[in-house]
DNA sequence: ACTATGACTCCCA
DNA sequence: GTGGGAGCCATAG
């Protein structure tokens, strides 16, 4: 396990997070095994063309649509397509997952 | 090994 | 609500 690196371990934590559903980067990253490493984990998202992986269902702390490499208005329309509303770049706080585990999905 | 980078987050004015 | 500054961290060069 210590041999993956945290990028594959942001990549699987992003994979939890259901469609309908978003994570913030510090779930994420906490999920990794860094709480504080949210930065990081948005920087391996970014520079990793990850397409395996939902990583639009990622969003900041306070909800906002935050950052995406082919551009945050893309990433908006997808998380609409899910059934997410969306109001000012803004994700309501009902969609969002603040812990992230096996256990999200079932809810 | 060191420096720069950035899709983050918190705190305060 | 907005904006600037500092802290934090893995990864690339």
């Amino acid at each position: 396990m210590e041999g993956r690196s945290f990028a594959k371990r942001v990549c699987d934590a992003v994979k939890l997070i259901p469609e309908g559903k978003v994570a913030t980067y510090r779930a994420v990253a906490r999920c990794a095994g860094n709480p504080r490493a949210a930065r990081a984990a948005g920087n391996t998202l970014h520079r990793n063309p990850f397409r395996t992986v939902p990583c639009h269902r990622v969003v900041r702390s306070d909800g906002s649509v935050g950052g995406f490499a082919r551009g945050s208005g893309v990433k908006a329309a997808l998380l609409k397509e899910e059934g997410i509303a969306i109001h000012r770049k803004k994700v309501a706080p009902e969609y969002i997952l603040y812990h992230l585990d096996a256990h999200a999905a079932s809810h």
